[in-house]
DNA sequence: TCCTCTCTGTGCTGTAACGTACAGACAATG
DNA sequence: CATTGTCTGTACGTTACAGCACAGAGAGGA
């Protein structure tokens, strides 16, 4: 349900190349369409293709027996999937589903690894990217840990908000309180509270960020400072 | 207070490499005595020495404003302090202090990038080593948030009791608290039952092991996967 | 048009863990 | 020996969230 489709998006990490090595990754991609739902891998197996979303988005979860998944993160137009190729590692720590519907950028893992052996700017791209993601990590632990469910549900919709690149995009409760790790009638609440404030508003899974400076200012710390983390490392 | 010191614990991420390259690794290390409490990294500051503990153990921390530091990891042997050299960064993701008193091999940040450039199986080594601790990492953040006190409380003692190569070692409920991020008053309770069931005994600070079968029955399947997780990357 | 499904609102009870506070026991120190 | 600090036990009110259950409302298909 993506309304507006941004003129031109482009994946962070492979702007990041210098031009010739960038030409040589694009021309190995192809365009996809990510489409909500699907899984695009499991925990602990190998990848078919990594993904270099643009407009579409990514989850990863943390999958334990007996209970939900626990989101463990976004992958957006800042990042890709499958960066532990570039640890000589072709497993997936985390289960990926597609989050946001929308476009993406893809290519074989056995490319991927074929070009990581050709262009050490990749490599060195792909290592701060994982540096990025290992301290992504540990806070969403913390943050998961020490904060409350409203701070924590603004940070996710201003995540998912940058990511969908639209003020508009589909998430149900449901689906919220999966990524959070709580119950769906607490999301109801939560959200009740920031839609009576007039900061988002929300219809059957159709959400709308109304006062992104609101909800900025409702989130908890942890938005601001992983993304200033990432900002300094790719400075 | 380590009573007992094994004749001859070796780092097993050292004892990875072949014997060239393996003693050249440790010719370049310093033996140095880890001390109760010290703090050897601070959170996004440059690393001066790498650590690979021997019979010594460090904690990893995440720190956040207005919280005690979190648990995220401990690294005794089985690891080493300052992986994310391998990366090509020279900055520690988390807080490193010394939890378990004993030795480590010590070796400069600069001295260790320049043998990570000359040795392919020491980067390959230290990758692997990497990807334990992202699965690590996002398995104890799902585990803090769904697993109960007393398990999870078993699991650290587990973890402890391997690091430390010993079935006595220093831990007050205060800094068992902090690892899990809980009260401590709540760690006295559920230390208690534990002693109570004679699976552990505990006195101002020096805990000792009584019956390690129950303690892993007791511990939440963490436990379990993890060490099943790393001796698969590292079989 | 009806039916079904999905999404959301809400209310109730239960409980794990918090926050705080205090007291006793022991160790170390002067 | 007295004093101080550290470690542990315990207790009580509070709170955030779980778990469950149900009802209403809109969407979409038959």
């Amino acid at each position: 349900m993506l309304t507006t489709t941004p003129a031109r998006v482009i994946n962070h990490l492979i702007g990041c190349l210098p031009r010739e090595e960038r030409n040589r990754v694009l021309k190995r991609c192809e365009p996809v369409r990510l489409v909500f739902g699907t899984t695009l891998c499991e925990a602990n197996q190998p990848f078919q293709h990594v993904y270099f979303p643009l407009t579409g988005f990514i989850s990863r979860a943390i999958v334990m027996d007996g209970h939900q998944p626990l989101e463990a993160g976004l992958i957006g137009n800042e990042g890709m999937l499958g960066v532990t190729l570039a640890l000589g590692i072709n497993a997936a720590p985390l289960r990926a589903m597609v989050q946001g519907a929308g476009t993406a950028l893809r290519m074989t893992a056995a490319q991927f690894q074929h070009e990581l052996r050709d262009s050490a700017c990749l490599l060195d791209t792909l290592n701060r990217y994982l540096y990025v993601l290992m301290t992504q990590l540990s806070r969403t632990s913390a943050c998961n840990h020490f904060h409350e469910i409203e701070p924590r549900l603004a940070r996710w919709l201003l995540m998912t908000h940058d990511r969908a690149h639209a003020d508009h995009f589909h998430l149900t409760h449901e689906y919220l309180a999966n990524m959070l790790g709580v119950r769906r009638s607490s999301v109801t609440i939560a959200a009740g509270v920031l839609q009576r404030r007039k900061v988002i508003s929300y219809n059957r899974g159709e959400i709308s960020i109304l006062d992104r400076k609101e909800l900025e200012a409702t989130s908890c710390e942890c938005y601001g400072v992983m993304n200033d983390h990432y900002a300094r490392l790719f400075a």
